[in-house]
DNA sequence: TCGATTTGTTGCTGGGCACAACATACGGGT
DNA sequence: ACCCGTATGTTGTGCCCAGCAACAAATCGA
């Protein structure tokens, strides 16, 4: 082959064949790594056994495949040369800035985290130079920790509890942070782009992979508020303005108790995690609750003891999730769910009351039974579903790291 | 050029360039029928002036385009030649079989109705055959209506009542006709393909041309039941199982009357065809009443004349209706809405109301005040849909119809 | 040990797009 | 009327890239 490659792609065409087909190549490459070959490759793509092997030679020298000593067996013939994601090229940085900590990860092209760091710490004290001078410090630890690794950052992502308008990459409102038109990724390393989104969104997009490649489901996140993620087919929904998920406001009923929002009735009143504490009896008085995780622990300490108030919260507030959740399957006919944030903490006694109601309510219950499944990841999650989304565009355009 | 024109492509690849690229083109020619010349189309599309050349050349030779003697008008240089779709060129033949009436029309490339037909008759006391062979009939005379436009028809699409598997392209269980797993398309003229999907969906698709090309929208269908079809970014979402859109069974009140389906206080008891007749104190005596328009008529008629129990009837429907509405627009961050089925015809006391909730429920209005808007048909809706829905497959796909 | 079978590579061919050059057609200034 | 600037449509050329076929390599089974 040529040793000097191809330098300038003017790329003004609609449609590119070549970064299609090396996508299509490099995600099939993913989806069984190390158990592929380049044959594998042809025939299950459908393109010529030469093509495939000129597409694998230029993953390969651009440093994103490599050939494992294995080899595939087979039955008969000579055996295939097995092809594997290599997991010391580009990596994918996340970071997480929320009202009571701040986590940053980096995840290679396997999708593994291979850096995590969490700090728990209070940010409303601070101004929004002192948190953005936190982030860039946070990632810069990041950078080396993935440099000793033999890693290369290709991008980041940041996820913020709030309003984003991804095409300006600025935070258009985060009241939680007092943020208001601010430009947040402009500080982070990572040359090539930085994406940004809502928390609850990059949050769904960290069980993307683990299911299913292609898998569509409802990503749930309660928190104070209660949003949710939309993934279909493998990507995430985000709506026209980018606002989808917003279901914390959905009405359980209109005679119900009055919500800051102006409303009446309101899921989070029910199933938000005040509105537990409240039912459970426990004092949600601001002051002493450092963030969210200890009084959602202390909660589950006390329906572990069988606590007959903390437990009658839960069923309550697990059935009118459960219920409403099962009318956003009906209107989208997704057939899978994913309990995350304090759902996950509290799932042991949230999750049947959910699936219960979903077996009930959705139509297609009696030929396609929904699943309900806990998230694999607790606070970490936006994170790292922020890091693997910068992996998911390199999947999908691996062009872009080749030409870097 | 090559008098003879290629035959025979493998087409193994998994991406087409020339014929995305063709698509490209005449999408861009449909956007802006008789006002883009050829070097518009490659200035829009990225594409260099003599590969859109070539492509629209192709497309004038397949009968897709035509030159209209016009020019399109600039400050200096040498004028364009406008382009413009054919209406004498392939046609979409839609049908709709309902319980109370079977409709056909037949729409040309640019999306415009050349034939129509309606008969109002009660399906329920043919047999299956029967209603097949009155298909047969209704589509072979609209196929010779055509053919004297000088149109061809390139393929079919058929709206039913009922759960349609449209890979097998059969009907999985239309209730209200006694329908199971029966393939309808096999009676259909136009031999391309036979698309089948259920009527809520295509009438949504009726639309979809008439707002702009990638809108996203939730079209509402009231009928004896309520419906919705979610098209997003110009198409139709259809969900993992193709029964996305189950508004009518989403609930309003726990506690609230019971419904058929075993739930209690499902949106349809409140604005569903019955519950509106029921609420207005008129009789939904099935023996009386031929079919859906006769009694909304009536209905409308006794809202015109301001009986107090219909209107009180129309406007508790319209707020419930409403406020379902604004919890889907919440959950999908859609921006419109429209109104079809029985709300078209009550549109001037529903939509007043729904607009209202809507806007008051949608957490983004403050940002971007949803719009509700009146469905542009009625109950022809579903065969237009259909109809379009082939001609959107040839604008997505025109090799298709070139190498027929 | 030999044939069957599968894998990976190489040379060849052809489709299709970009690019540049050219003929064409119109507006505007002198 | 003439020329120049500008934009359109066409033609010829080169290159990228995918398919195809042939071949060497490597393993299994009889």
């Amino acid at each position: 082959m040529h040793a000097g490659t191809v330098r300038h792609r003017h790329d003004t065409s609609a449609v590119n064949p070549r970064a299609a087909h090396l996508s299509l190549a490099l995600r099939h490459v993913a989806e069984a790594s190390g158990q592929i070959s380049r044959a594998g490759i042809a025939a299950r793509t459908g393109l010529n056994r030469s093509t495939a092997s000129s597409l694998i030679d230029e993953l390969i020298n651009g440093g994103l495949v490599k050939e494992t000593g294995a080899t595939t067996r087979n039955r008969a013939g000579r055996p295939g040369t097995a092809l594997a994601l290599r997991d010391d090229g580009p990596a994918g940085l996340g970071v997480d800035v929320n009202v009571d900590y701040t986590a940053v990860c980096v995840v290679d092209l396997t999708g593994a985290v291979r850096y995590k760091h969490v700090v728990a710490e209070d940010q409303r004290g601070h101004t929004n130079t002192g948190i953005r001078h936190r982030i860039a410090t946070l990632a810069h630890t990041a950078r080396t920790a993935a440099a000793t690794s033999g890693l290369t950052l290709s991008g980041s992502a940041v996820a913020v509890p709030g309003i984003v308008d991804r095409t300006r990459a600025t935070v258009t409102l985060a009241p939680n942070l007092g943020w208001r038109d601010l430009d947040v990724t402009e500080v982070l390393p990572g040359d090539v782009h930085g994406l940004l989104d809502n928390e609850a969104n990059f949050a769904a997009l960290s069980e993307a992979t683990l299911l299913h490649d292609r898998a569509s489901y409802l990503y749930v996140s309660g928190q104070i508020g209660v949003g949710a993620g939309i993934v279909l087919d493998g990507r995430l929904y985000r709506g026209t303005h980018g606002w989808s998920g917003e279901i914390g406001h959905l009405t359980v009923d209109r005679d119900g108790p009055a919500c800051p929002c102006g409303r009446r009735g309101c899921l989070e009143r029910y199933a938000g995690q005040e509105a537990i504490l409240r039912a459970a009896g426990v004092s949600s008085d601001p002051g002493t609750s450092l963030g969210v995780r200890p009084t959602v622990a202390l909660i589950a300490d006390r329906a572990r003891t069988g606590d007959p108030a903390t437990l009658a919260a839960l069923t309550r507030a697990g059935e009118v999730l459960g219920a409403t959740l099962a009318g956003c399957l009906n209107l989208l006919d997704l057939g899978h769910v994913v309990l995350g944030g304090i759902y996950r903490d509290l799932a042991p006694w949230i999750a049947p009351e959910v699936e219960r109601e979903v077996a009930t309510q959705f139509l297609g219950a009696p030929w396609a039974r929904p699943t309900v499944e806990v998230a694999a990841y607790g606070p970490e999650a936006p994170a790292i579903g922020a890091a693997r989304s910068v992996i998911h565009d390199i999947l999908s355009d691996p062009l872009r790291w080749l030409n870097r």
